[in-house]
DNA sequence: CCGCTTGTGTTAGGGACACTAACGATGTAT
DNA sequence: ATACATCGTTAGTGTCCCTAACACAAGCGG
């Protein structure tokens, strides 16, 4: 099955010694591996990693425009047209005119979105799971917590606790 | 300067709850951070991340084929030629046919290359103590193992040590 | 020597993702 | 009323990662 073996960070005595100290670089490959992972999973039930995005909003903020999800799944606005217009071909949202303001469009997740969401939500830990094999439960929480401290400020974070 | 607040893993109250435990989002906002702070950086200077790569792997590893090159630095054959092309423009490289092989180019750092690589080896050294800046010397480190064990398994590593 | 297969450099192109620009329609403020 | 801001939408940019096809040269089996 000889898979992914390009994105190996190190190659041993192959790989030139100052590639091994750009975190650039191990991050970025790690990235389109776990994306790739996440992907194929996603793709395997029809679905897109901004679906879940999406639906994980609706279903956590309710019904809400498409500025408003756009601000809190970081998918621009322009992008999020599709998206909206796929899930709602699904039958996963309901896409309504706001009565109370002409401009926006009320998102809605219906029934058959929840499950959707909740069909997804599986995939994904399958894949998290994976993803994180190798890795102790506490070794998984101070990945996490080394790489957001390193998000949050490149974000440009003023050492918010 | 308000700055790329966009990719911040966590907006507290504004972000959905299920994102959060999503390693491929928070490694793949990361990683465009990174890359765009080494790719800026790079940038000012009238270079490219592969160019980097590319000097590097021949400064340490000497004269080689575009294909040996390839296989070492994960640059693939296809984009390799607009590199070196750029490289050769600038007089880092100089790109000869082998004349034990008639398929094969022979690719020879320069002088001007080698200080050229130095150059930009300061400049990334800057941007990984400016990414890593918030992380103490034992916490940069396991955030590098612990990358490095995920990116290792999800490249199908059999477990070697 | 002659095909056959393989390796090499090159060109072209696809697909995913992050991002920007512009625009018509609609609200809001003055 | 006039100016300005917001919303959804369309279109397009740039960068990576990756595949396909091709001409050419080398090596190998007959």
């Amino acid at each position: 099955m000889e898979s992914g073996d390009e994105l190996r960070f190190d190659h041993g005595d192959r790989t030139p010694e100052r590639l091994r100290g750009q975190l650039s670089r191990l991050v970025g490959m790690t990235a389109v591996q776990t994306r790739r992972a996440a992907g194929d999973a996603l793709r395997a039930v029809g679905a897109h990693k901004d679906d879940f995005v999406v639906l994980a909003a609706l279903a956590e903020f309710g019904p809400a425009s498409q500025a408003a999800l756009s601000d809190r799944t970081r998918i621009y606005k322009s992008d999020l047209v599709a998206v909206l217009n796929a899930l709602a071909r699904g039958g996963w949202i309901r896409r309504a005119p706001d009565p109370a303001d002409g401009r926006r469009n009320v998102i809605t997740i219906t029934d058959d979105g929840e499950r959707r969401l909740a069909e997804l939500d599986r995939v994904l830990d399958d894949v998290n799971e994976h993803i994180m094999a190798p890795l102790g439960r506490d070794e998984r929480a101070q990945l996490f917590a080394l790489l957001r401290r390193v998000n949050d400020h490149l974000a440009g974070a003023p050492e918010r606790a």
